[in-house]
RNA sequence: GGGUUGGUAGCUCAGUCGGUAGAGCAGCGGCCUUUUAAGCCGUUGGUCCCGGGUUCGAGUCCCGGCCAACCCA
């Protein structure tokens, strides 16, 4: 056992009891000798915290219930501080307005639990609004204490494994993941309006596709196989542009068994979006759009600031439309020679080293240049910029281009130095289909999705189709540098 | 997987050269009927992440391990 990781734990193997919970089970017991329910089964408010203090209306009766955060006596009388979601009330109680075993009750209180409150607004002589209690009820009483209020929680490894915590003591945690689930409501609304339909597919798949990566396996035990969990939404959705469904889209987790960083989160959220009768081109008015909606909606602007914990700014973003758009090859010779893609295959390697790219003895040619995009040119695309054209061996889904049959129709839109929409032409010629899974499937014939082939020998209209890390999309929006302060329990070695 | 930094009271953190373990908040007791990081007085609370080693003596130095953050791959 490394270290206590629970707030006022005890230890789970030498149970030794924490003189904090006992007097918390002691102050419960007591509640209960008194015939006080401290878990009341059903308490009424007329409104939330924050509306109540909204709305003053001076001696207006109200009713409302939250968590006490903070509790300041006076001797015979006291002042508590009452949060829910919606914020914070002042509540103020008096002795002589209780009753004293009332009274004596509510002194005993501790921060952290619950309670109901009746009362009566008013203002105190600073001007804070605040409920003068009439009448109140125990909600819920909490055995441990709560992280302290004035530095509140900072231990990284608390914050991420009792995330319950991090919401209750850092405000601003809170804020990030309200606004979080904003941008995921924006970004339902802006589809559904422009005709979308959501659906859902399978996330346990006999043959993971859409995508190139390491699945995790489970087992069905009736069925007694292996399921993956999906790495990508791509070959499900497309099906159903097989069976008539034009505009479908589907928010969802992804799972990739790969390291963790500041970047990857083993399971993500992807949006993946499918038109029919779209290209490309389409997908890029429509993320474009999709972005600046979102933005705009959430929050209120274009320009995205990041700031430090100074509040200084460090990055700024702006989405202002109409965004940059250049091709792939292009970018590449702007950032790595304009000769790049005519000198000799073994110079390229050579020249992408001294550039500084790590470049595997294993590596075939696009994967050279890919590594000189990655390491040097997305970094530094921190306006959104869409990078067209991409060579084909890095898209086996995508259509080819009429202008260039050496690269694919394609986009990938690049935010905030990262990946954040890729975006096809989708391939829907079952042959040309079925040739390009091959070769990338390297001869393991098992790794092909059979029935997402002779799906497209039904006919698949031609489409464009979509897909955004949400989780990606919020660090950019929310100015978080970690994928961990975007997900709300980011994946950690167990303990 | 490698490197760096960190892990001390419920929480936030100090801890000097190796010499009896500290503060603030929280808790507990007392005073205080408009406070708001309330205030004042008193006070409880420690497997210094775990395991070895060096030493008369280790929170501190050394080795190994665990967990986390950051950087790199």
């Amino acid at each position: 056992m490394a270290r206590p990781c629970l707030i006022g734990a005890s230890d789970p193997v030498m149970d030794e009891p924490n003189p904090l919970i006992e007097q918390r089970k002691a102050k419960l017991a007591s509640l209960r000798a008194r015939g006080v329910n401290p878990f009341a089964n059903k308490f009424t408010p007329t409104e939330p915290c924050g509306a109540a203090r909204a709305n003053y209306v001076e001696g207006r009766a109200v009713a409302l219930a939250g968590r006490i955060t903070a509790q300041r006596d006076m001797g015979k009388s006291q002042f508590i501080d009452l949060q829910d979601q919606s914020g914070r009330i002042q509540a103020y109680a008096q002795k002589q307005a209780l009753g004293d075993e009332p009274f004596d009750i509510f002194k005993h209180l501790d921060l952290g639990d619950f309670i109901g409150a009746r009362g009566t607004l008013f203002t105190t002589k600073t001007g804070e609004v605040t409920v003068k209690l009439t009448a109140f009820v125990v909600l819920a009483k909490a055995l441990r204490p709560p992280p302290e209020k004035w530095h509140g929680l900072a231990d990284t490894e608390i914050r991420y494994r009792q995330r319950y915590l991090d919401l209750m003591a850092n405000d601003a945690v809170k804020q990030t993941f309200l606004l979080r689930s904003q941008i995921v409501r924006e970004i339902r609304n802006f589809l559904h309006d422009r005709g979308y339909v959501e659906v859902e597919t399978p996330m346990m798949q006999a043959i993971p596709g859409g995508a190139a990566a390491q699945p995790f396996v489970t087992h069905h035990n009736a069925l007694g196989c292996n399921f993956y969990l999906r790495i990508a939404l791509e070959l499900y959705l497309k099906r159903l542009l097989v069976g008539g469904l034009d505009r479908v889209f589907e928010i969802g987790r992804n799972f990739r068994n790969e390291g963790l960083s500041r970047k990857h989160n083993p399971e993500f959220t992807m949006l993946e979006a499918y038109q029919a009768y779209g290209d490309y081109e389409a997908m890029m008015e429509l993320v474009q759009a999709m972005i600046c909606h979102v933005a705009q909606k959430v929050m209120g602007t274009h320009r995205i600031e990041h700031k430090d914990a100074a509040g200084k700014v460090i990055k700024s973003i702006d989405l202002t439309p109409p965004w940059r758009r250049v091709k792939y090859k292009d970018l590449v010779r702007e950032r790595a020679g304009a000769d790049w893609f005519d000198i000799a295959l073994a110079e390229r390697r050579q020249r992408a080293v001294s550039l500084g790219a790590e470049i595997g003895k294993e590596y075939e040619d696009f994967e050279v240049t890919q590594a000189v995009f990655e390491k040097l040119i997305e970094p530094t695309l921190i306006h959104p910029t869409f990078v067209t054209h991409a060579p084909k061996e890095l898209i086996p889904l995508a259509k080819l281009s009429p202008d260039d049959p050496t690269t694919v129709e394609v986009f990938e839109c690049c935010i905030n130095g990262q990946e954040i929409a890729p975006a096809y032409s989708e391939q829907n010629d079952p042959l040309e289909q079925r040739e390009r899974l091959e070769h990338q499937a390297g001869g393991e014939r098992q790794k092909l999705d059979e029935d997402f082939l002779v799906a497209l020998e039904h006919g698949m209209p031609p489409a464009g189709g979509m897909g955004m890390g949400i989780d990606r999309l919020c660090m950019m929006l929310l100015g978080q540098e970690s994928i961990r302060d975007v997900i709300l329990f980011p994946q950690l070695r167990p303990k």
